[in-house]
DNA sequence: ATTAAACTGTGACTTTTATCACGACTTAAT
DNA sequence: ATTAAGTCGTGATAAAAGTCACAGTTTAAT
């Protein structure tokens, strides 16, 4: 029952006293999904807050056709839910378990409660969202005007700091997600995905070898791409 | 000096009292930017918070050949400059008086303070930017998988929502965006809005005449777009 | 270890959209 | 009223990227 020591990564809640967080935790209902599962429904209304403690999701949007954008990848101390419990709305984003993930979950009443009662934590998380925003509108711009090479080495550099551990200023991703699931946050085509690692890949600017790839010198690949 | 009338219209202090309102007021310091003048530079830090009280801005965001991304249009009672001002981060956006406009401005600690004291506030505006991230999330999904036709009509959606007036179902949009100014929107080129507004033209679901656009039957035009 | 399912690489072809070029039209200023 | 600057319409062309098809690999399950 370490529940705490989860909540102290978490930033929002990173600037709390044990206290008040062994008080947060108390209320924090931990769940488990299973690899594939679908967590947030688009069309339902928001119910919960989640923090993640173990594992991955990915966040999506489905058109009517049935084709998906990636908006993002989240992992461990990474959390969502909040925006349908701050604006009432529904049909936001689907979020669908990646790998097989535990959360700390907590009510709509008890997250807003929280807010009122610490407004630390209301602060907090508008620097987080104003964060979220920030890369939002650089994804739009690299939408608007990028090449589908640039949008994937763009989505590289997302995956890379979401996902990435640093050796020695290259940055290597284990459990790189499948190309169909790059082309869906770059928002190209697989097969372009495909051949665009191959190009970069001659460009000896990254390296791969099945689900693991490495980007060299990750500073001056960053500065390349944005 | 009717400062109070203006805040009251700005949904993030709708909620005061008149007399928090007169106090806030008084720390509020009225602007004027002529057309076409540069309000918040990318590269600076941001200083102020600004709410507009007439006349529109454009957010943008510039890349290294000098081509614009529109992220968006704002009017009166929109605010902006809380970004830079939450999590600290200089380069954000560029700001632009699209049209001469008057503002009320306040200095990176009275607006903090704001925060603290009034925790509602602090809510308000992180409903505010849960609609933000909403909004921008649709746009990702809308460049990430429409063709030209459906992205110009959801910035056309846009701006009827932002500056249109409705007349039995009909949106009129007086001073219409230049066609260059569409394409930034839309992420495509000017001569594709051009085409694109004509093609809308003849199947008749706008009307267009010099710098006045009609969307005829705006709810379906709506659900035609999104 | 075998098999089936899922994922990846790659050529050929097609579609979309950007770019270029240039004349026509508007607008605002002198 | 004339001019200049800015904006718009439209054809021709080219480039980028999507789609299709299919064989080769990898992964996971029995």
């Amino acid at each position: 029952m370490n529940k705490v020591k989860h909540l102290k990564n978490v930033p929002i809640f990173s600037e709390l006293s044990d206290s008040d967080l062994t008080k947060i935790a108390t209320k924090m209902i931990p769940r488990e999904y299973e690899k594939g599962k679908m967590i947030l429904l688009e069309e339902s209304h928001g119910e919960s807050f989640f923090i993640i403690t173990s594992g991955a999701v990915k966040v999506t949007r489905l058109s009517d056709d049935g084709r998906e954008v990636i908006l993002a990848i989240l992992g461990e101390s990474d959390f969502f839910g909040e925006m349908s419990l701050l604006d009432g709305g529904g049909r936001s984003a689907n979020i669908v378990a990646n790998e097989t993930a535990n959360m700390l979950t907590l009510s709509r009443r008890d997250f807003l409660d929280c807010l009122e009662s610490y407004p630390k934590i209301a602060i907090s998380l508008l620097e987080e969202l104003a964060i979220r925003l920030r890369k939002s509108d650089q994804q739009i711009e690299s939408l608007s005007l990028s090449d589908s090479e640039q949008r994937i080495g763009i989505t590289l550099i997302r995956l890379a700091e979401e996902l990435g551990t640093i050796k020695q200023g290259n940055v290597c991703i284990k459990n790189l997600p499948f190309q169909q699931d790059i082309a869906n946050m770059a928002g190209t085509s697989r097969e372009t995905v495909s051949r665009t690692l191959k190009l970069l890949e001659d460009k000896s600017l990254i390296m791969k070898e099945n689900r693991v790839l490495t980007i060299f010198n990750f500073d001056s690949f960053r500065t390349a791409f944005s």
